[in-house]
DNA sequence: AGACCATTTTGTCCTAGACAAAACTCAGAT
DNA sequence: ATCTGAGTTTTGTCTAGGACAAAATGGTCT
């Protein structure tokens, strides 16, 4: 692929592309010798995008649990070498590897007819269901994982975006709306701009007859918790992608459980939680939505054993 | 609202709920006074929720244009009299239909489902080109004045977006995918989040015969140039809300003009181009939806040689 | 194994100075 | 009367290195 010249970037957009904050980059530079980004005329540093992307790699791998004294000083093979060996075990699973390895075809040709309809084509023979927990969770990974290697461009993967949302959507769409307990309201919070998570989650709850109030992205946690409370809604819903630190995340979790009363429940949901370490109390942590049917369930039990209204 | 008792605030915390950014805050302080947050043990800053929450007013009342030396160092009262004095100034005509107020009315009530079904009625009654063009079109402005106004929330308004952004992809994917000339691209450029400008360009366009390849938000220059040249599109279509700021925007565009080959154009829509003063070489700007129809024939007349259909 | 303490590691916060981009002001020209 | 451009103020972001607490690791002793 015949990358153009890209711009230098600045410590700012540099903390946008990679999540890392500007006084991380400034002290990995004192400490390790990485980054060592250019100057401008007036001392600003300007990043190269090879620096960006390894950045990119870097805090990609930190979010497996790595260790930055052993990542940020290292050369770009190294990284790659861990990047694909550490994927390469865990996701292995063959058996409908087709339906993924074609959609990635279609995308890296930019053939988005052919897309939208493997797509829906897809989401007709697996149902919404399994569309979603069975294909679109994968591929979600896929796609993320092909662009943190180059392999996608960030134009590809906003069509494969674009395009899974339509399909989700549609999908949701033609449901007819349920009315069962508990309701959901749905959103992310500040900083977690991908919508995916949310539509997914939200077609997995439809599934089970639950409609529930979405939100969109970014709503800041008073908000939530004044809208929840307005509302009437028996549990909040939150996605995470990997795109947050576990750490800013779970302080944002706190702040809202402390706004919220305690009969409101907080799920929180995504890649995100796969390795944490220690729960918080108040919020239900759900990795992977094969398990929102469990929690769902859980929640009915309960509801009923209390036999009415659980404030 | 009974308020619990909230922790006060780290400066990172503050940044998140407010969005100053550190630096911003401190700099307020050393300049204007305020915020003057406690210390704890270790010197570092504690916001008390009555800081917070004045900071989230002033916050607020910078989004409407007002400059900081008049707001960081004014008492609160003043504050709060400037909040509610601004929203007496700019009230609508009658002559907006009641579709409009329904809306309002519903999404001030959070009626979910109301909105939903309301929605829906109105895309069925209208038709997708007018829903688009008489009914979203305006509705968007009247959201967005009623929440800079403080009428509305940010959930309300995130509310309003998420289904309206549902109801426009219901539209377009019912309809028959058309393949009439000019292919078109549409996206935005990076800091330009919003959607509904997006969708709603899509949808005048599909209703148009034309099926356009849609990259979702906040696709870099160089990617977008890259990918229409691979796609072969012959018309790059990019919408643009007030979000961003005309300079940036007329900057970004000269950027993106300069790496597409000419023949390729460049449609660039929304309601920030309404004051534009110098028009761009190369960059058609579209202030509203409904002169499209008119800039498609326009094309379609110039390039008639080439037919009306491809495939 | 599990529990405890010491030692790295690591990110965030601190101060304070500098400067460019944006916004405003005002005189002069069309 | 309205536009234009130059000067001035305002404003946010960047710079630097120092400091420290929370987290992770390693080692030792039950």
């Amino acid at each position: 692929m015949p990358t153009p010249q890209l711009p230098d970037a600045s410590i700012s957009a540099v903390e946008r592309e990679t999540g890392l904050s500007k006084d991380t980059l400034r002290i990995w530079e004192r400490r390790y010798g990485f980054p060592l980004p250019l100057r401008d005329a007036h001392g600003e540093r300007l990043y190269p995008q090879e620096q960006v992307h390894k950045l990119r790699l870097i805090s990609r791998l930190l979010d497996r649990g790595l260790r930055p004294s052993q990542l940020v000083a290292a050369p770009l093979e190294t990284l790659i070498a861990r990047a694909s060996s550490d994927t390469g075990g865990a996701t292995r699973a063959p058996e409908d590897g087709e339906l993924l390895d074609t959609t990635l075809r279609l995308l890296a040709a930019y053939d988005e007819a052919g897309l939208r309809s493997h797509l829906s084509v897809a989401l007709q023979r697996l149902g919404l269901q399994r569309f979603v927990i069975d294909f679109a969770a994968r591929m979600n990974m896929r796609v993320g994982e092909a662009w943190s290697l180059g392999q996608l461009s960030i134009s590809q993967e906003h069509l494969y975006t674009e395009q899974m949302q339509h399909q989700l959507r549609q999908g949701i769409g033609t449901l007819y709306p349920g009315a069962r307990h508990p309701s959901v309201m749905l959103t992310t919070l500040p900083g977690e701009e991908h919508q995916l998570g949310l539509l997914m989650a939200q077609a997995c709850l439809a599934v089970e007859g639950i409609r529930c109030v979405s939100l969109g992205v970014q709503t800041p946690a008073w908000e939530i918790s004044e809208a929840a409370q307005l509302q009437g809604v028996e549990v909040v819903g939150l996605s995470f992608s990997e795109a947050l630190r576990q750490k800013v995340a779970l302080e944002m979790l706190k702040d809202l459980r402390a706004r919220l009363p305690e009969q409101i429940e907080i799920w929180a949901g995504g890649a995100l939680w796969a390795r944490l370490r220690r729960r918080l109390p108040g919020v239900r942590f759900i990795t992977r939505l094969d398990q929102l049917p469990r929690v769902i369930a859980d929640y009915r039990a309960q509801y009923a054993s209390w036999g009415g209204h659980t404030g």
